[in-house]
This record gives C-alpha cells, sequence and structure tokens, in this order.
DNA sequence: TTGGATTGCGCAATGA
DNA sequence: ATCATTGCGCAATCCA
C-alpha cells in the first residue's frame, strides 16, 4: 500500500513545497525579483508540552517535530544528506558502467574462447582422420595375411601442428 | 572542478526556490502556514520586440518567462515532465537489471567454453599420445631390419609414457 | 517553436 | 543518532 500514485490528479504527498531559501548572491538571469523581503521566520521552539510536564523519560515514541526549517541542526542534517545522496548516486552509476565494462569484457573472453575451441576441434579432426587412415593402411597391409611384406609401413608425413 | 561544494553556505544554484503548490487539500501535519499571500507574479507578457519587427526568425533568444507557478499550462508540463522522468528512470533501472543480467550469462557461458575446451584438449592430448605409441612401436618394429616375421607385430609394452 | 527524454539536484521516508 | 538508499518533484538541457 505504498503510493497508488494516480496518474492524474496531482497528488503531491510531502513534497511540493519549500521555502525560499535565504541568500540569492548573483542570480542567474530572471528571477522574479518581486519576492524579496520576507524570511527570517520566528524561531517557532516548541515549548515540548509532552516532556515539559514531569521528568518521566519512559519508552516514548520520540516522533521527532518535522525539525523546523529553519534551525540551524535541520539545515546541517539537510546537506549532510546531500552530500550522502551524490555520494550514493555516484557510486551507482560508477557501477552502472562497470558492470557494462564487464559484459564487453566477458564478450571478448567469450571470443577468444570459442575461437580456441573451434581451433582444438579442427585439430581434434585432423588427429582423427590420421588416425582412421593408419587403421586402414594396417588393414590392408595386415588382412592379406602374409603375403606382402612391406617394408616401409606408409611413413606419411602430415605435419599436423597447430598453436 | 565541478563542485568544490562547501559544507558552508547553502549555494543553492537555481533550485531551492519554491513556492506552495496551490491546492493544499489535506496536509501532511505542519506545514508554515505563514507564507500564504505571496504570489501572482504580474504576468509580464513580454512585447516580444525582436521577431515583431517583421519575419526574419533569426537566432533569437525567446527566453520564456518563468512560467507563473499558477498557470494551467505550468501545471499540465510539471505533470508531463514528471511523468516521462518516471519512464525515464524506469527504463534506466531496467536497463541496468538486464546488463546485470547479461553478465551472469556470459559468465555461464564462459564456464561452458572452458569445460568444453578442457574436454578437448584432453580429449586431444590422448590422441596424441597415442600416435606417438604407435610411431614407436613402428619404430622398434622397423629399425632392428627383417628379424622378426611374426605376423603379430609384437604388442610389446614398452611404453614409457608419462602423460 | 514544440515536446518528450535525460540529467543534476534537493527533500523526505526508510533501511541498516 | 548517522549514513545509505530510494522515490519523487523541479528545472535545465538535450534532442528530434
Amino acid at each position: 500500500m505504498s503510493r497508488p500514485s494516480q496518474p492524474k490528479l496531482t497528488a503531491t504527498d510531502h513534497n511540493g513545497v519549500s521555502v525560499i531559501q535565504s541568500q540569492a548572491h548573483a542570480a542567474s538571469s530572471s528571477l522574479p525579483a518581486a519576492v524579496a523581503g520576507l524570511q527570517q521566520v520566528p524561531q517557532l521552539v516548541p515549548a515540548n508540552p509532552s516532556t515539559g510536564g514531569g521528568k518521566a523519560l519512559a519508552p516514548s515514541k520520540m516522533k521527532k517535530p518535522p525539525a523546523d526549517k529553519d534551525s540551524e541542526e535541520y539545515r546541517q542534517r539537510r546537506e549532510r544528506n546531500n552530500l550522502a545522496v551524490k555520494k550514493s548516486r555516484m557510486r551507482s552509476k560508477q557501477k552502472a558502467m562497470d558492470t557494462q565494462q564487464r559484459v564487453n569484457e566477458l564478450k571478448e573472453e567469450n571470443e577468444r574462447l570459442e575461437a580456441k575451441i573451434k581451433l582444438l576441434s579442427k585439430e581434434l579432426s585432423v588427429l582423427k582422420d590420421l588416425f582412421l587412415e593408419h587403421a586402414h593402411n594396417l588393414a590392408d597391409n595386415v588382412q592379406p595375411s602374409a603375403g606382402a611384406e612391406g617394408s616401409s609401413p606408409a611413413p606419411n608425413s602430415t605435419s599436423t601442428n597447430g598453436q
């Protein structure tokens, strides 16, 4: 039940609201210079009624008041977070690139392996053929009983050598 | 380069400024209800002097007024963009996952190929050995001139083969 | 000029 | 409490 977020009806939950930062130094170009006399909302320090009563600091839930946007601490936290976010995102992106890189490497490796396989296969087939040939020769020479005294048992010189 | 981002001085370039949306329906909790009478920047409709002259549609700069945050059209554009953004991000994520997936597949493939290579290599080596053995046998049987007329080509097993 | 697609950025909720 | 992740909206660009 998270966020149904129906594409219709601008349903901005929490966000969509922000206040003027504070400074504006050299603005970019066409900033509506109208807004210029507002800021510095009264400190707004809550009296903290809950814990204010007695002293019982029992296992309460401490719901952390939304932190006044002005609070020094707030800005600090925000800034920290922003930093963390940036970092995280950079990592993420880096990781993505690395993964892509990995893919390329693996692809190359694959090609190499396949080439090797092809070569080995060929070599194998050649050797096998040689074998068969030999077998036939032997058969031809031996089968016909002791008639042929072939002194040179097929000196074939099929230099099979690759790599 | 880029952003030294000194942890001090909230240096938000363009961003950091936003006004209350417009509608507020069921707000969250503690919205600074203070700001509530500002907006409606003068329409600021440029007379468009550049193109106003003749018909020359030269490389003018037409800086599109910041679009009033209230404008119906504004919200519309925003919504469209938000949609596009969401879409784009989804795609991006999907792509990342696919890439990761691809890596896994390639890894597997690689293993398979390597296994195959190993097998082929072994087969090859065996065949080669057989060949050598044979050659030796032949040599042994032939070299000693025609001394042995045995029909059986001496199945001797003096094979000092290591591997 | 128009309009979707990308991208950097900040905010807030949530996970660890 | 702190940092890391993640979804989201805004605005500037990019691009077709």
